[in-house]
DNA sequence: TTGTAAGCGTTATCAC
DNA sequence: GTGATAACGCTTACAA
């Protein structure tokens, strides 16, 4: 394992200017250039990067911190690719991602100290769960930072356009006949459960529908989108025309609760979700969707991120982005 | 950002004891501990990971590689799992994981200088490309690595039971009555698509049927499940009674071409698949398939690697472990 | 253009 | 039990 004094030693020069020749600096003459790298080259040298950030102050690696209390992990349909994106986005311009794990040898670490003790160049919050109370230090600090559906003041987010997607799924469903619309909301500490609840309930009362009922599902997955259509069948008295659930998983375990109470979807209710996860398609009846750009979410946000490193932004700012989302109609919706 | 000697300063003593006092060391008075503690505390102290690897030259975190080139990434059905597992299980022991990317900075480094570079404690290699030349010198290496689905001569690896999956596989087609089965092998630069093409023709051929027909998918997706087939029935001139493929979304994707074709499954042919996906469950018809224990891939890999870390074994041994499968029989078999 | 030397924040060795 | 001090491998003023 060569360092830059090895080749110094080899050449015949200062470690320093070994240092020079690696890091392109016009300080250093063309010939002792060539020189150095060829030695480099040949002795196999490759730099060290604790010895390097520790001098520099700059890592070239970005965390990715997910809730997995929200069941966010690298298996979740929507985020895994999400942050696929974002890691193409940033490996471009040779920044390198890790993971972020609440055990670092022994000890616990907050995300803030996980980034102080790896220096980090930049984290990227994939969810937030509002109860955690380890954002609260994040948010105030200044480190570049940039979340994706999160509504945390003052730190750029990127999130898809719940409300036009929202009105997208809702407007569909009306101009198909549906007189009485019912919600299944996210769990509502999650920020993107919020928004589409609240959107739903807007839409609806400026269509001049009063009553807006929905139930909360406790997660995100097929599971609770099942367990939330039992207690929304227990609240409502009749069947309502059509459901809007949070996002796929929810929908289609809401789909497969009607089935087992003998409904059948679309013709006794349509449902609708949101997300389009490739499931969407295969699935019978196959799902009516709010598709959400994953792609975009992760390039926008490395993007967003990026400018922090480079000084180039202020994060004080505190920007949202809204990425546009598509209405993908299939077999679910009448 | 405190350091140690900011600590010392405070306490009045040497940024040696600090240290002894952060680092459990047992040369240190407990009242002295406990004294640089509270003061650590109140300080807020982070340590720092790059100056501690570079002393230690332990980093305490797991690279991870995958094959891009084989469509292999975060958003994969079933290595994403697999790593799932190994993140939450090395996490347990105080690892991170950062996942490899060919450019760091501006230049390109193999696996092995990637390895150097970060002072990575060992390195996870899920799916080999049978034709990156990059691994042929991190085999040779004494570096802890482990691999998952490849066959790496000297390079512990984990894969599942191929051979005893075929079997079953084959066993119940021919057991409902398939006289004539063919396969849709998977690319063949991958190790496990070799494996399972081999064992078919071997179970084959020991149940006295004299000629396996097969074709290779040009990927492990779906469309090229699809051209596949197309493939496969411009070789045979009927419809064989059951086909076998290397996994699930191939025989996904053999089925769409199915159905565009007018045939019905399993009415026309019997269609089984590899991985159990979470899509099986939903498709119509719903899938036959082998199912893999993503999560036991996951955390043995982790065990063989952590315990090269810990010098408990030597690589050179190259264990093979193999890790039973499941037949789970759905709809899309007679 | 090249070399010297300090410094980054730790741990580890060895006196005291 | 505690404290100097070197060492880890690199970058970067500054001096030559």
């Amino acid at each position: 394992m060569s360092t830059i004094y090895d080749i110094a030693k080899k050449v015949g020069c200062a470690s320093s200017t070994v240092s020079k020749a690696l890091n392109n600096s016009k300080e250093i003459s063309k010939k002792r250039k060539a020189e150095i790298l060829a030695v480099a080259k040949e002795m196999g040298y490759v730099p060290n990067s604790s010895a390097r950030s520790l001098t520099t102050k700059k890592s070239w690696s970005i965390g990715i911190v997910f809730s997995e209390d929200l069941h966010i992990g690298l298996e979740h349909h929507f985020f895994s690719g999400v942050i696929q994106e974002f890691k193409k986005s940033v490996e471009e311009l040779g920044y390198e991602i890790s993971f972020y794990s609440k055990k670092i040898g022994n000890q616990s670490l907050t995300y803030l100290e996980w980034f102080k003790y790896k220096d980090l160049d930049g984290i990227l919050i994939v969810t937030v769960d509002v109860e955690d109370e380890n954002l609260e230090a994040l948010r105030q600090s200044k480190i570049p930072v940039v979340t994706v559906d999160s509504g945390l003041i003052n730190v750029p987010t990127v999130i898809s356009d719940n409300f036009q997607g929202t009105r997208m799924a809702l407007e569909y469903l009306m101009s198909r006949g549906a007189e009485s619309i019912a919600h299944i909301a996210g769990p509502l500490r999650s920020f993107a459960a919020v928004e589409r609840l609240e959107a739903f309930k807007s839409v609806l009362s400026s269509c001049g529908r009063e009553e807006s009922v929905f139930v909360e599902a406790s997660n995100y997955d097929y599971k609770s989108g099942k367990e939330a259509l039992y207690k929304l069948i227990k609240l409502t008295k009749d069947l309502p025309d059509a459901i809007y659930a949070a996002n796929d998983d929810i929908a289609l375990g809401a789909i497969m609760a009607l089935k087992e109470l003998g409904y059948k979807v679309p013709r006794d209710t349509s449902v609708i979700g949101f997300d389009n996860i490739e499931l969407t398609r295969f699935t019978s009846p196959s799902l009516t969707t709010v598709k959400q750009d994953k792609r975009k979410i992760g390039t926008e946000a490395a993007k967003l991120l990026i400018e922090q490193i480079d000084k180039k932004t202020e994060r004080t700012k505190g920007i949202i982005k809204r990425i546009p989302v598509e209405l993908i109609i299939r077999e679910s919706t009448k």
